[in-house]
RNA sequence: GCAGCAGUAGCUCAGUUGGUUAGAGCACUAGUUUGUGGAACUAGGGGUCGGUGGUUCGAAUCCACCCUGCUGUACCA
């Protein structure tokens, strides 16, 4: 005989969501607040969309065509299709199409976000998760890529980081363009592949990296990735031209010249990022951090890039017959929270409110008297939220972190003397009620 | 998706060649004399041993499948 079995509604999250505590969260808050310091600063509109699109609107016009439908929330509304964004660039655009002739031309704006994808979560990645954006719409002009690198490199030394930390890599489309049609490769999926196999020489080396444009590659778990399947020759010449390549295509050399206008010199010429497949049409560039990221077992991960951009002339257009270049940086919040969390010990620990316990219910004028005191100085208190006995309201104010707990009973009311207990020392000190505010700001 | 490893209390784990009512530490709850947290002591609650099916007199332990997590890899608008 089976126990009848209780149908508890399920404690566990769907797959890929997350609970995220203060901790995190104010580490989040800080850096948000230099995000939109900065992106005043620097003459950007803040703007907020829906997380909801037309499906058609965010994945039909999207230039990747290998899998438009995969990966994104959807259901049905009536009989038209909606789906969670799965990025901001796509619904950027869309406002764009909407209101180009209101908006000012060139139209920079950024975006804060949570960003939806319904695909199986990886370490450290997520099927909800926060993006920033920075994007200027209706501009060719190279100085918008050189100020999206400038300032988010200002942001990420705002928010603790040292220019020993990170470093903006930049490189241009037009480089394995070039390169492809010198050594004949018309084969588009061979071009992806080959691509794809570039993308990985900071991580895997040259070795592997030429196993990836050959035949394919086993890695350390025993698993195989098939290659390109160029020739031997080929593979060579890939090698011996990206080895020694320069910054000399057209655009990279006229943003590295506005870079030093700026003085802005904490960036690397390197050929081998590539970023979103078809997406990019020019100057691509990747923000990535240089020191140690673990795991909560201690263990370093593969941390990457915490995100980049580049140069996406196209997409606006598809929309209508606006011409509208653009250029746009995004960046992953959650990981970026992650890492810095490591980097810097945070002293943000938001003030803890005081503990103000409850004798008897018949004072609670007297104490709500004191709480009004507190909070119009500006203190944060609280009144025990409970009914318990004194040792519960000790130890909930100690959970809680309180700096200090105010003891107000019989005796002490008698005398119009509350006494303050520093729950740091664990001193007491029985004071006049105006010397309070004093006595409190003393201690936090 | 592919591969390797893992899944026993809220957390970290132990559990002998399959054998009574499955354990520890920490955490939690209640006490250790009336109004005092972080230490100590006492007592207590909490687990269908990830799930389902199978082998067996008997399964946390063996087998199969599935789910979940970690790490790598692939994909990534």
């Amino acid at each position: 005989m089976k126990k009848e079995k209780k149908n508890k509604p399920s404690k566990e999250l769907p797959l890929g969501f997350a609970d995220r505590q203060e901790k995190e969260l104010l580490v989040r808050d800080f850096i948000i607040s230099n995000i939109k310091e900065v992106m005043t600063k620097y003459g950007f509109q803040y703007l907020e969309t829906p997380s909801f699109e037309y499906s058609d609107s965010i994945g039909k016009f999207l230039p990747d065509k290998e899998r438009p439908d995969e990966g994104v929330f959807s259901f049905k509304d009536e009989n038209k299709w909606l789906s969670l964004r799965y990025d901001l660039t796509a619904p950027l655009a869309r406002y764009v199409a909407k209101n180009f002739l209101e908006i000012p031309k060139p139209f920079k704006r950024y975006q804060l976000g949570a960003v939806w994808r319904n695909e199986k979560p990886g370490p450290g990645r997520f099927r909800e998760f926060l993006q920033f954006d920075a994007d200027f719409v209706g501009t060719k002009s190279l100085q918008a890529d050189a100020e999206l690198c400038v300032m988010i490199s200002e942001i990420l030394e705002r928010c603790g980081l040292a220019k020993v930390d990170y470093i903006i890599k930049i490189s241009s489309r037009k480089i394995t363009e070039e390169l492809f049609k010198k050594i004949n490769i018309n084969d588009n999926q061979q071009k992806l592949t080959a691509l794809r196999a570039l993308d990985k020489i900071d991580r895997l080396g040259w070795e592997e990296v030429k196993q990836l444009l050959g035949e394919g590659r086993k890695d350390k778990s025993g698993d195989f990735t098939k290659g390109a399947n160029l020739g031997k020759q080929n593979i060579e010449i890939i090698e011996k031209e990206l080895k020694k390549k320069l910054p000399d295509t057209e655009d990279l050399k006229e943003v590295i010249k506005i870079f030093k206008n700026y003085n802005f010199s904490n960036f690397k010429f390197d050929p081998s990022i590539i970023r979103g497949l078809e997406y990019y049409t020019g100057l691509i560039f990747e923000v990535n951090l240089k020191f140690d990221v673990k795991n909560n077992k201690g263990q370093i991960i593969q941390f990457g890039s915490i995100g980049g951009g580049g140069r996406y002339d196209n997409l606006v257009n598809n929309f209508g017959n606006y011409d509208a270049p653009a250029t746009g940086i995004s960046i992953g919040l959650d990981r970026l929270v992650y890492a810095i969390m490591q980097k810097k010990e945070f002293k943000l620990k938001r003030l803890k409110p005081v503990v103000i316990c409850v004798f008897d219910k018949n004072f609670m004028r007297e104490y709500i008297n004191l709480l009004l005191l507190l909070r119009d100085a500006g203190i944060s208190a609280e009144i025990y939220p409970g009914e318990s006995k004194l040792k519960k309201q000790m130890e909930y104010a100690n959970k809680i972190q309180s700096p200090a707990a105010i003891l107000y009973g019989e005796d002490e009311i008698k005398l119009g003397k509350p006494t303050v207990r520093n729950l740091i020392t664990g001193n007491e000190k029985s004071i006049e009620i105006k010397e309070l505010i004093n006595e409190i700001k003393k201690i936090i």
